[in-house]
DNA sequence: CCGAAAAGGTGATTTATATCAGGTTTAACC
DNA sequence: GGTTAAACCTGATATAAATCACCTTTTCGG
C-alpha cells in the first residue's frame, strides 16, 4: 500500500479545483501544475506554516479545513480566516517579500498540494487571468477584513457570535460545525468561558442546538437579527 | 487668478511622486499619467467617495491627508487607514468589481489628482513594476489589517490609544498630531469620552501634551510600553 | 466681533466581559 | 481498559469601558 502521505492527486480530478483561483486553467496550465506540485496529508492540528518563518510557496487544499491565524502579545491566538477546499492559503507572503505575519494550521485531516515560490509565481507571471484572479481576490479580502475591524470594534461578543456563527454555518456545508470552543472563542475574538455561556444563551433562546462540541444552527434569521443589522 | 480648484499639477514636480507606486515610472510613464489625469483641491472634510457608490477611478494625494473609514450598524465610524502624500487612496476597488465598501473624506485642506479607471488600468496593464508594486502594496495592507483586527480583539483601549499615538506620530511628520477627539476615538474604536479620559491619563503620567486640539509626543518608548510588546 | 453650533471635557452610573477558581465530562494514549 | 490530560462547563468577582447627562471652551459663519 502506498504510503498515504505522499499520494499524488492530480489537479484535473480535484474537485475543489472549480471554485479556486485556478478554475479558469486550460489543459495545459493544468499540466504544469500537476509537474511542479507536491500533495500530501496532513492530520489534523499540522501546521502549514509559522508566523514570522520565509514564504517557501503556497498551499492548496483539496480537502480539508485550515485555520489562518495571529497571536496577540500574550500568545492567544485570534483566527484571522478559516480556508476551505478549493482555496489557495499563503499566497499573499508570495508577494509581500516578507515573512508570514500569521500562522496556519489544520482545523481536520487535510489532504493539500504544495507549489513552491518560484514555479507559483512564474504561473502568476505568465497567466493574465490568474493574475486579475489573485488582484481581485486580495482586494476583496482586504474590504472583508475592514468589515471584520468594524465589528470588532463596534460589536458586542454576542453580536460577533451570532454573525461567526452564520459565517460558519456557511464553512461547513451540509455538515455541523465543528470547532473547539477555544478556537470559536479565538475566532469571535472573546475568553472561553464567555463564549461558551453565550453558547448556553443561545441555546435556551433555540438558535442553536449543541451535539458534544459539533454546533447546528437551528434559526439563520434569528441569529442575523442578534448579529444586529 | 486661476480657480485653485482645478489648477494642474504635473506629476514631474509632485514631492510625493518618490514615496509612492509611481516612483518607478520612466519619464514617458509620466506623460501618459499627467494627460490621464485631473487636479482637483479638496477643502478640509470633504469627501473623496462615500460606501457603496461605484468607483470610477483611483485618487493620488499630492498634498494633505485622508481618511478611509467603515460605519458600523449604528452609523458610528471605524477609520482604517490614514493616507498620506504620495498615498494611492481606492485602488482597491478598481480590482474587487465592487462598490466601495469604505468612504474617503480629506482630514485637512488637499491637493488631490484623479485617474479614472479605464486609464489606471490600462496603466496596471502594461506596466509590470507598477503591478508588482500593487500586489505587494495590496499584501502588506492584508498583513497589517490581520494585525488590527487582532490589535482590536485582544488589546484594551488604553493599549490601543498608546498604539494609535505612536502611528499617528509618524503619520504626522514633523508636526503635532492634529486629530479631532472624534476622529481619534474611531481610529483607536472607542467612545469619545473614553478616548478623553485616557488622554487625560497620558497627560498626567507625562507620556504626551495637548496644545488645544494638537497632541504632542513626549515619550515615544513610555507609549510603547504602555501599547504592550 | 458676535452668536450659534460644534468640539472638548467631567461626573455618576451601569453593564458586558475578563478573570480566577473550581468541577465535570470527553478524548487520547499506553 | 484504565489512567491522564485535555476540553468543556459553571459560579463568583472585579473592572474596563459604554452610556447618559451636563457644562465649558473653541471654532466659524455672517
Amino acid at each position: 500500500m502506498l504510503d498515504k502521505s505522499y499520494r499524488h492527486i492530480g489537479c484535473e480530478n480535484c474537485k475543489s479545483r472549480n471554485n479556486s483561483l485556478f478554475a479558469s486553467f486550460c489543459d495545459s496550465d493544468v499540466d504544469i501544475m500537476n509537474s511542479a506540485k507536491t500533495c500530501a496529508f496532513y492530520k489534523k492540528n499540522q501546521p502549514l506554516f509559522l508566523e514570522r518563518s520565509a514564504p517557501r510557496g503556497v498551499y492548496c487544499i483539496n480537502e480539508g479545513k485550515v485555520k489562518i491565524f495571529g497571536r496577540g502579545e500574550e500568545g492567544k491566538e485570534q483566527i484571522i480566516h478559516l480556508a476551505v477546499a478549493g482555496e489557495i492559503v499563503g499566497f499573499r507572503a508570495m508577494f509581500s517579500g516578507e515573512p508570514y505575519t500569521v500562522s496556519a494550521t489544520t482545523l481536520e485531516d487535510s489532504n493539500i498540494c504544495f507549489i513552491n515560490k518560484a514555479d507559483f509565481l512564474d504561473m502568476v507571471d505568465t497567466n493574465p487571468s490568474l493574475r486579475n484572479g489573485i488582484m481581485k481576490e486580495l482586494s476583496i479580502e482586504l474590504a472583508e477584513r475592514a468589515t471584520f475591524v468594524t465589528n470588532m470594534a463596534q460589536k458586542s461578543v454576542r453580536e460577533r457570535l451570532a454573525s461567526s456563527l452564520v459565517i460558519l454555518n456557511d464553512i461547513y456545508t451540509n455538515e455541523l460545525i465543528n470547532l473547539s470552543r477555544e478556537d470559536l472563542a479565538n475566532f469571535v475574538g472573546t475568553a472561553t468561558e464567555t463564549l461558551i455561556r453565550l453558547l448556553k444563551d443561545f441555546k435556551d433562546e433555540e438558535l442553536i442546538k449543541t451535539h458534544a462540541r459539533k454546533i447546528e444552527i437551528l434559526n439563520k434569521d434569528g441569529l442575523l437579527k442578534v448579529a444586529g443589522g
